[in-house]
RNA sequence: GGGAGCAUAGCUCAGUUGGUUCAGAGCAUCUGCCUUACAAGCAGAGGGUCCGCGGUUCGAGCCCGUGUGCUCCCA
């Protein structure tokens, strides 16, 4: 069979997706063996996968397909995330796009839309997933939005409900006037800006209705300093520091809002910072978390100027249906017109804006729902702590992952949005308020609630407003396998808890947090151990462009997953974004990267090459240097299989990758197999032919996890009678590893190398021939690795001597003296300098290991083992400075 | 303001109870090679004040303190 010159990665791709589909091997169901599970961070289906998904996913394939052919029953599964804040916007904008507006259309309609898109973008990103390779069952397919999720998330929420946790309360939210819904706290992102700090006068009058001025000062009326000068007509009073003496004067006294003259008590209270602006501060309940517990304390009114879209309303009186940001600049100017601005400063404050839609985040009384978290958050804090689950890399998020849960805040659960689980909560025209999985439920329960057997079903409403996205997604370890919609399943017993959990550290509290809450809350009656929703957590970092930035759309540094495929194929993407994926690290996405993946592609399938041309001249003919080769070839296999073994355990897959891309490059390709090749015309032994295949076939085996496609597709060229497939082979055990063989292999490797060495350094092409003479205290060792050398080098003969040669370059390898004689003249300057530069090194070298053994200190103090290494390395040094002396001493 | 992390070759990073010839790897760079698997390759080489200062120790890239710079999280 002909092989093309370059591996062609799409074809192959196409073909192994297809057949590994046929044959069902990623479909998993419970048997007898261990189960290995993993349930995918689901995607939006927003948009697309993007480069961090890619990371992850490449990273979830890697520990399930090793899984998989370790004896584990591996499953994955896959699934998509209705997000539903996000995935509204997008809705609503592509219906405006086509001339649509939302609010002319009823739930039903709408959500047909909303359905139509998942379909669409979901689609997208199942077809993403499966072209990277990733071995994900898709018979498990979840959505969040599914009829049975659907109902595990009411479910839910009513359990909490009855158990105190859910409560429904006016509170002080974070609002998105874009999306005009509730956010949680976690969906704000703060940002430094630079604002202004107005300062604005207030005039002021005593109970009876003087004015009154600053004894000291003689000042009139009291000046604030805000940054928000457009929420004063929110104002419902202004609070100075009790002990603040500027201000001792107005107990009793009245301020009056500027531009709409109301009527606004002083208050005092010592929350307020003298030392900050005036000392004097604008109390506005509706519009500012502070302000809002202030008003509490005080009793003071609430006048809630804004409308839900960001808009001044009514209750503002002036600038009614104005946007807060125009509003702003009016009132500035007004206010300057009278003179009730004495100062601006510049002023460098946080702003928060959602995540979702970029807007200003406005604080906004509103009745929300909420869980209460306090309780939820003990068990899932003890579980971290106590070590059930166990995060990776190292502790690094341990940290914060307890600050978050010590810490935490009741969680506002219900967004104003249709897209989503909407709340099951009735309420009748009474107020009251009927919580229950569905609307019959709900009838009966609202029934005996009135002590009635009669009633109208349609009288009770259902709550318009719909969970977060996050209320759903905390159950998914346990509802993609039906533990909460059907408890006690054969699924969700054999594959609960998962075994790995792979994500973005930036959804720890969001997301992780969230489901191991959720998943104590509902395996209470278990062990810990078994009630946590996995047993480790893997964080990847985020992948940036090689400039460190973030990659973002209005960047334009994103790359387009499908295209990098084409270009590179799923397998070279793959190796990509591992090879420089540090655990837990950000990364710096660069396509180099990828070309190098490609080019090991190449490398592999020029392996292949070589092996299927020596397969032509098999002849069953023994050989002594062949076996050397082999032996070492297998021990040095045994410990890259032992090394790997221990690096994935402690996910450290990017060096585990590194030390097989090693092993395939440098001693499989550039040593083991050039020791193998034989000379032109040359046969080469049937049984060592039999244990490059069988090496090839591990090599292949090992990398499989990495670079699912290539591996494959030469587990098959190398022998075409095989009818199984690589991805569910499994591994054999490490075995055996011979430490003599092994430094065997790199003396060979570094007599190679300096022999080389000196005849580029001595102006030899590589093919000059050269006669070799070795001067060594270990002839054995050397007769057994001398048939390959003479190969490697280029040797017409190499021979042990017992004394120097004349006329020779001179080499010290280790402690032995070599002499190279060659027929064309060399200059035996260059050599001198090189064996004068290593004798001083060694020389220095001897020199701080005698410093040492010299010190009393140390021969007494170190351990016994270290005292004599150094004993040992004085030795060495003697014995090869002896060596380069002599070598000198001939030329 | 509170907390966490990082600083090692031009770049990205390893360096796991302080002691192996410890100062490493990959990429990039330079030199020589189209050698019959592979120029997407082969062979070889150069390159570092381990951020500064101080301390502990027989011994510090590693431990402690401190300064500087960068990053992230929280308020």
């Amino acid at each position: 069979m002909e092989l093309s010159k370059n591996y062609i990665p799409a074809s192959a791709e196409d073909k192994w997706n297809q057949r590994w589909k046929e044959k069902q091997y990623f479909k998993s169901t419970p048997d007898e063996r261990k189960p290995f599970t993993v349930v995918i961070p689901p995607p939006n289906v927003t948009g697309v996968l993007h480069m961090g998904h890619t990371l992850n996913e490449t990273v979830q394939d890697i520990l399930v397909r090793r899984a998989r052919m370790s004896g584990y029953n591996a499953c994955w599964v896959p699934g998509s995330d209705h997000a539903s804040i996000a995935t509204e916007a997008k809705v609503v904008g592509m219906l405006k796009e086509k001339g649509v507006d939302k609010n002319t259309l009823t739930r039903e309609a709408f959500l047909k839309y909303a359905f139509e898109w998942k379909e669409k973008y979901g689609g997208i990103i199942y077809h993403q997933i499966e072209k990277l390779g990733c071995s994900v069952d898709w018979s498990r397919v979840t959505f969040t939005m599914d009829p049975d999720y659907y109902k595990a998330v009411m479910k839910v929420f009513v359990d909490l409900y009855d158990k105190g946790l859910i409560y429904r309360g006016a509170r002080m939210i974070n609002w998105d006037p874009s999306a005009k819904t509730a956010l949680s706290d976690e969906e704000v992102e703060y940002r430094d800006i630079q604002g202004k700090l107005y300062h604005i006068r207030y005039e002021l009058k005593d109970a009876r209705g003087n004015a009154i001025s600053n004894p000291q000062t003689g000042e009139k009326g009291i000046v604030i300093a805000t940054q928000r000068p457009e929420t004063i007509m929110g104002d419902t009073a202004i609070c100075v520091n009790p002990d603040d003496e500027r201000y001792a004067h107005l107990k009793n006294a009245f301020a009056y809002v500027p531009l709409i003259n109301r009527k606004i008590p002083i208050i005092f209270d010592a929350y307020v910072d003298p030392a900050f602006g005036t000392g004097a501060l604008k109390v506005t309940p509706a519009h500012d978390i502070n302000d809002y517990n202030l008003g509490l304390k005080h009793n003071l009114e609430v006048v809630d100027t804004l409308n839900e879209d960001g808009t001044l309303s009514e209750a503002a009186q002036i600038y009614i249906g104005e946007d807060r940001f125009t509003a702003r600049k009016k009132i500035i100017t007004e206010l300057t017109e009278k003179g009730a601005i004495v100062k601006e400063e510049e002023y460098t404050t946080r702003l928060g804006y959602s995540q979702r839609t970029g807007v200003v985040v406005e604080p906004r009384i509103s009745t929300q729902w909420f869980l209460k978290m306090k309780e939820l958050a003990a068990p899932a804090l003890k579980a971290v702590v106590e070590g059930d689950i166990k995060i990776h890399p190292g502790d690094k998020f341990l940290a914060t992952y307890k600050y978050w849960l010590e810490n935490v805040k009741d969680w506002c659960i219900s967004r104003q949005l249709w897209w989503g689980q909407q709340i099951p909560a009735w309420y009748d025209d009474k107020g009251n308020i009927i919580v229950a999985e569905n609307k019959d439920a709900a009838f009966e329960k609202w029934q005996s609630l009135q002590g009635t057997t009669t009633g109208n079903i349609d009288e009770l409403k259902q709550d318009e407003d719909v969970l977060d996205t996050w209320f759903s997604s905390w159950l998914w370890p346990m509802e993609v396998f039906k533990g909460i919609s059907n408890p006690g399943n054969k699924d969700i017993n054999y594959y609960y808890p998962t075994s790995v959990l792979v994500t973005g550290q930036d959804i720890i509290f969001f997301w992780v947090a969230r489901m191991v809450m959720a998943g104590m809350e509902y395996n209470k009656e278990k062990p810990p151990a078994e009630a946590i929703p996995f047993k480790d957590v893997y964080f990847t970092g985020m992948v940036r462009d090689k400039l460190g930035r973030k990659m973002s759309k209005s960047l334009g540094n994103s790359p387009d997953l499908l295209q990098l495929i084409e270009a590179y194929g799923a397998d070279a993407v793959r190796f990509g974004i591992m090879i420089s994926s540090p655990a837990g690290n950000d990364l710096l996405f660069d396509t180099a990267s990828l070309e190098q993946g490609k080019f090991f592609n190449n490398k592999l399938w020029n392996a292949l090459k070589l092996v299927k041309s020596l397969q032509q001249r098999i002849a069953d003919t023994k050989s002594e240097e062949d076996s050397f080769a082999v032996e070492w070839f297998e021990s040095r296999l045994n410990e890259a299989k032992t090394i790997v073994e221990k690096l994935i355990s402690e996910f450290r897959l990017s060096e585990a990758l590194k030390t097989i891309y090693s092993l395939i490059w440098d001693d499989f390709c550039s040593w083991y197999l050039e020791w193998i090749k034989p000379e032109q015309d040359q046969p080469l032994a049937q049984s060592v032919y039999n244990k490059t295949v069988e090496f090839f076939t591990e090599l292949l085996q090992l990398l499989h996890p990495f670079m699912p496609f290539i591996t494959e597709e030469l587990y098959h060229l190398l022998d075409e009678e095989r009818t199984d497939d690589i991805c569910v082979k499994q591994y054999t055990a490490a075995g055996e590893i011979n430490p003599s063989y092994i430094a065997e292999g790199e003396l060979l490797k570094q007599t190679i190398t300096a022999l080389r060495d000196a005849k580029v350094k001595n102006q030899l092409k590589p093919r000059d021939e050269i006669r070799v003479y070795i001067q060594t205290n270990i002839p054995e060792t050397y007769q057994r690795i001398i048939p390959i050398l003479s190969r490697q080098v280029k040797a017409s003969a190499v021979h042990v001597t017992n004394e120097a040669i004349q006329d020779c370059i001179n080499i010290v390898v280790g402690k032995d003296r070599f002499y190279v004689q060659s027929d064309i003249v060399v200059d035996s300057s260059a050599q001198k300098e090189q064996l004068q530069k290593d004798l001083e090194y060694q020389k220095g070298f001897l020199n701080s290991v005698e410093k040492k053994l010299s010190n009393e200190r140390f021969v007494q103090n170190a351990k016994p083992e270290v005292v004599e290494m150094e004993r040992k390395k004085k030795a060495d040094a003697e014995a090869k400075i002896k060596a380069i002396e002599e070598s000198l001493m001939h030329l």
